[in-house]
This record gives C-alpha cells, sequence and structure tokens, in this order.
DNA sequence: ATATCAAACTAACAACTGTTAGTTTTAATA
DNA sequence: TATTAAAACTAACAGTTGTTAGTTTGATAT
C-alpha cells in the first residue's frame, strides 16, 4: 500500500491533505509535517507545491477522459455504456478517492498550460457522456428528458462518489455497483 | 438587486469569490477589491473574515435544517416529501447559488461552536432524510434499495445543483423541477 | 456654519507563505 | 575504510496574510 519512492509519498501525503482541508490552505509546511521532515527538505523531491497539484490531478484527469472515449466508441448499447461509465467512477474513487476530492475541489488552482488542459478535458468528457445520452434518447433506450438535467444528476452522483465512500454506512464495492446502476437507470420509486 | 447595507455587500460579494477560489484562496485584499475599498476599511462593517465565512454558511444551513424538520413531520406521503425536498434545493439554489456552494465547500473552514453546529445540522438533516427513504421502502413507495446510496445519489444531485445552474444549457426553473424529479424518482431508463 | 458619525483612508504589525542556498547526516557501494 | 549520492537539515529571503490604530472624508442633522 505503501508509496515505493518518496516522491510519490508526498503526492499521496498532499492528497490526503488537500481532501481535508483545500490546496490553499495546506501549506508545506504542514505536508512536512505529516511525513516528519522539514517543508524544506520536500524540495529534494518536487519542483514546487503547484507541481504537487499537477501530478494528483492531471493523471486521473486523462484516465477519465481516456477510458471514456473508448466506451463511447465501442459497440455497445446505451445501457451497457452508461454501467462501464459508472463502474470507471467507481473503479477509480476505491483506487484513489483522495486525488479525486483535490480534482473535484481544486482544479481550479491550476495554472496556465494544465488549468487549460484540465478544462478541455472535462469538456470532452461531458460531451462524450451527452453523446451517449442523445444516443439513447434517439434510440428510445433512454427516456426523453431534458439531456443536461439527466447528464448533471448522474454525473453529480458519479464525481462525489469519494464523499461517500469509507463511511461507516456505505456499502461494499459490489453492492454499491449493481445498486448505483439501479438508482441512477431506473429510479427509487 | 443590489444589497441595501454595506456589510451585505461585502457578504454577497464574499460569497462570490468564495465560489470561484475557495475561502483559503481569497484574501481581505481581494474582497476590498472588488468593492472598491481598502482591505482595513472592510473590518468598518466585520468582525473578521471568518465572521463573514460564517454569515454566508450558518443562516443558510438553517433554513435547510428546518424546512427538513417540516417536511419530515409532515402528513404527506413519501413522494409528495421528496418533491418538497428536491423543491427547497432548487429554492435556495435559485436565491443563492453563490452561498450554497460555499457552504458545500468551505465548511471546513469554519471554527469551534459554528463548525460544531453546522456538522450537527448536516447530520439532522441527512438522518431526517433518511428516515424518509425508510418509511418509503417500508410503505412500498420507494424501491427496497439500498438506503445508503438512495440517500447519496439523491442528495450529491441536488447539493451540486449550483453548479449547474446558470449555465447556458440548463432549463428554466419550472422545467428543471419537473426534469429532476422525474429523473430522481423513476430514473432515466 | 457646526457638529456628528459612518465609512473611507494610510501606515504598520507580527505571523505565515513558498522557496532557495548551503550544510550535515545517512546508508549503500567501491 | 573511503567515496558517493540521496535526503535530511538550518537559516534565511521576499512577499503575502489578517488585522489594528489612528486619521481623514463626506454627507446629514442641528
Amino acid at each position: 500500500m505503501k508509496p515505493t519512492d518518496r516522491k510519490s509519498e508526498i503526492i499521496a501525503i498532499a492528497a490526503q491533505l488537500f481532501k481535508e482541508k483545500g490546496y490553499s490552505a495546506v501549506t508545506m509546511r504542514d505536508i512536512a509535517q505529516a511525513m516528519n521532515i522539514k517543508a524544506a527538505s520536500l524540495y529534494n523531491h518536487i519542483k514546487s507545491k503547484q507541481e504537487i497539484l499537477v501530478l494528483i490531478i492531471i493523471e486521473i484527469a486523462e484516465e477519465f477522459t481516456q477510458t471514456m472515449e473508448t466506451i463511447v466508441h465501442s459497440e455497445e448499447n446505451t445501457i451497457q455504456k452508461l454501467e462501464k461509465v459508472i463502474q470507471l467512477h467507481i473503479d477509480i474513487t476505491l483506487r484513489n478517492a483522495d486525488a479525486l476530492a483535490c480534482l473535484n475541489n481544486d482544479w481550479m488552482h491550476l495554472a496556465d498550460a494544465e488549468l487549460t488542459y484540465f478544462i478541455k478535458m472535462r469538456e470532452d468528457y461531458e460531451d462524450n457522456f451527452r453523446t451517449i445520452i442523445k444516443n439513447g434518447i434517439a434510440n428510445q433506450e433512454i427516456k426523453n428528458l431534458n439531456v443536461e438535467v439527466i447528464i448533471f444528476s448522474t454525473l453529480s452522483t458519479l464525481r462525489t462518489l469519494y464523499l461517500w465512500y469509507g463511511k461507516k454506512k456505505s456499502p461494499n464495492p459490489t453492492v454499491l455497483k449493481s445498486n448505483m446502476i439501479q438508482v441512477l437507470l431506473n429510479g427509487i420509486v
């Protein structure tokens, strides 16, 4: 479970702290203290605080973007595609909830090229999601409701999974997935 | 639209800035600049930066808590109660999206008594929501799915409404409400 | 015209921020 | 044992932070 090299360790601990208090509220001295070293020592491993944020966010954003790309262009039907999207979010949440929290809350503190890049990926992701839903409606696999409402209610839930997972009352991954599919696709009534 | 007194004006502008960058990343000088005054002048109207946060968050949290209390103890059936909850979130989102964003993202920067108070209100709110769902399942008004999954998928969507409202593609409030009820209660498939 | 008072201002503070430079420690290798 | 390189350290920097003290401005009421 423990990261092998020191740099990964810094990134993991930083993500954890960012999740709790947000990027701006966490100081380099906070991160250092959590590792039982001094702040200056961090710079033997990383270039800047900003670099930590980039390393936390971009990799995971790329995984979302690329997997979504694959799903959209697959030959499956709409329901199967949506199940794959749900699976994607659950997988990443289980693997790295801290980084996901950071991506959700602190992306706006990215700078320059990385900020632009991130926004582009997010737009692409949502556009691909929109395509799936629109095709589903056209095929009558999905009810003819407002597309934006469908997208945002589904994505809101999937994006904030990290907030709920790990709580006492949250179910195990398998139950979570099947229930999530039920709730998001078929409703609760 | 413009707040009558200067203090409300500060709170409104602060909420707007907090929404964009988060509490910690916004400085008193940022807030002052947005009002075309100097940072020190803010202290003629407010006690501290922390007080601004409290004023933004607590009032709105109390409204959620109290209205939810009323809904739970009403004589309506489960579906009607859930519709009222959806209505509550939409109403507050439309009236004060900035404060809602702040409540969602910056509550952890509350301190001492207010932090405790806020967490208590949030727990009460979720407990009441849980009660509604459990009763609904017992009455067979709601499918017998995992209660926590139902709660968190619904609440996630309602809580992050502020992220979506105001975007070009978002529908008008009436359409939003009816579609939201459809999607959250009856599903999309 | 004078007094009043809210609300702006200037100047400054002590603490904290990210970061750099240069030095010492630690542990593995030759 | 001596050498080396990674990774820790101390000390300090320049800029920013929330906040206070004391002063000036400008409009309103006397």
